[in-house]
DNA sequence: GTCTATAAATAGATAGAC
DNA sequence: GTCTATCTATTTATAGAC
C-alpha cells in the first residue's frame, strides 16, 4: 500500500486511463485527470508531453497484455474448443482487470481508431487474429462448422465489451434500473455464458 | 431530390448526425456540421437553440422509430423464433437505414448515456423489453432455453451495432486492412448469420 | 429566415521560479 | 520533480443588421 506520495507517473496514467473511459478522448480533461491523480496538472506534461501522447500510452498498455496472451493461447498445442474457451476466458478476465479497456475500446471501434498510431493497430489487431486462427484450426479438425472467423469474432467481443461497459454505468447511474435489475453478475457466470453462446454459434452439428 | 435550397431544418439534423456519429458529442463541432448543411451556423441556433438539444433531437428520432417497430413485432400474434428473426432483421434494417445510429448508440453505452433525459431512455429501454418479451415467450412454449434475456440481448445488439459502426470506418480509413479484407457484406447476409447465431445460442437442444 | 461580427468561456499547453 | 501563473487557440453561443 502506496502512503503520502506515489508514483506520479502511475497516478497519472490510472487516472487517465479512469478518465478516457469514462469520457473518451475529447472530453476528457487534462485538469481532471491531474486532479484524480492528486498531481499538479504540469507533471502530466512532465512525463508524458501531451494528452494524446497519455492516451497512447493507455491503449499500448491494454493492447500488449491482451494481445501477447491471447497470442500464446493461439499458439497452444491444444484442441481448438478449449483454445477459444480459453481465449474467452482471457477476454473477460482482462476486461474485468483494467476496468477502463471495454468502454475505450468501444469508442475506438466506433469511431474508426483515429488516435491510433500503426504500431498500437497492429496490437489490437493481433487480438483478432488469434481468434482467427483458432477458429481456422477447429474448422480444419472439422469441429467448428463453416462460420466466418471475422462475423465471429464480430459477435463475441462486442458483448464482452459492452456487458462490462454497461456495468461500470449500472454502478454509476441509478436511472438505468430497469436494465440493471439483472447486473452485475459474477465474471464467472458471465465467462461460462459467452462460453456456451460461442460453442453453439461454432457447434457443426444441425 | 432537393435542389438549391433544401429545408434548413432538416439539412442540419442530417449533417449533425453524421458528424455526432463521426466524432462523438463533444469532439463534434457546430462548425462543421453547419459546413456539412452548407447553412450559416446561427441558423443552427435558430433552429435546435443549442450544440446538446440538438443532439437530443437525433437521438430521439432514433430511439422513436426503431423502438416503435420492435414493439409491433413483440406484439404481434407470431411464434417466437419469428419474431427474434424480425426483431433482428429490423435493428439490422434500422442500422443500415440510419449509419450514424449504430455509432451513437455504442458511444452513449460506452458512456452511460450521459446526454440523454429519461424520457429518451425510456425509449432506448424499450428496444430491449420488446426482445425481452419475445424470449420470454419462447421460452413459456418450450422453444428457447433458459438462457438469460439481458445477456442474450447483450450478446446480439452489440454485434449488430459494432458490425454496422466497422463499416463506416472502414469505408474511411486505408489502415484497416487486415481486418477489412472481409467487409463490407451484403447486409441480408449479416441478417441470416445473426439470426444463425441467436437461434442457435437459444436452441432447446443441446 | 439569414448572415456577420464578436462576446464569453474553456481548453491544452508552457515559462520559469523553487 | 513540483508548482503558480499565464499564454494562445478554439469553441459555443449571441447581438443585431438585413
Amino acid at each position: 500500500m502506496q502512503r503520502a506520495r506515489p508514483d506520479s507517473h502511475a497516478a497519472l496514467f490510472h487516472a487517465a486511463a479512469l478518465e478516457f473511459a469514462d469520457r473518451g478522448f475529447e472530453a476528457a480533461r487534462v485538469d481532471r485527470i491531474a486532479a484524480g491523480a492528486r498531481v499538479n496538472k504540469a507533471m502530466l506534461y512532465y512525463h508524458f508531453g501531451s494528452k494524446l501522447a497519455l492516451y497512447v500510452e493507455v491503449l499500448r498498455d491494454m493492447f500488449r497484455a491482451v494481445g501477447a496472451r491471447v497470442r500464446a493461447i493461439a499458439d497452444a498445442p491444444d484442441p481448438a474448443e478449449a483454445k477459444l474457451d480459453a481465449w474467452i476466458r482471457a477476454m473477460v478476465e482482462e476486461a474485468a482487470a483494467r476496468p477502463w479497456f471495454p468502454p475505450i475500446m468501444l469508442r475506438e471501434v466506433a469511431s474508426g481508431a483515429p488516435h491510433i498510431d500503426d504500431e498500437t493497430f497492429g496490437m489490437m489487431n493481433g487480438v483478432y487474429l488469434a481468434v482467427r486462427d483458432v477458429i481456422a484450426q477447429g474448422q480444419r479438425d472439422g469441429v467448428f462448422r463453416d462460420a466466418d472467423p471475422l462475423l465471429t469474432y464480430l459477435t463475441i467481443l462486442p458483448s464482452i465489451l459492452i456487458f462490462f461497459a454497461r456495468q461500470r454505468v449500472v454502478s454509476q447511474h441509478k436511472r438505468a434500473s430497469g436494465l440493471a435489475a439483472a447486473a452485475p453478475r459474477q465474471t464467472d457466470e458471465f465467462i461460462r455464458h459467452v462460453q456456451t453462446s460461442a460453442r453453439a454459434m461454432l457447434r457443426r452439428d444441425r
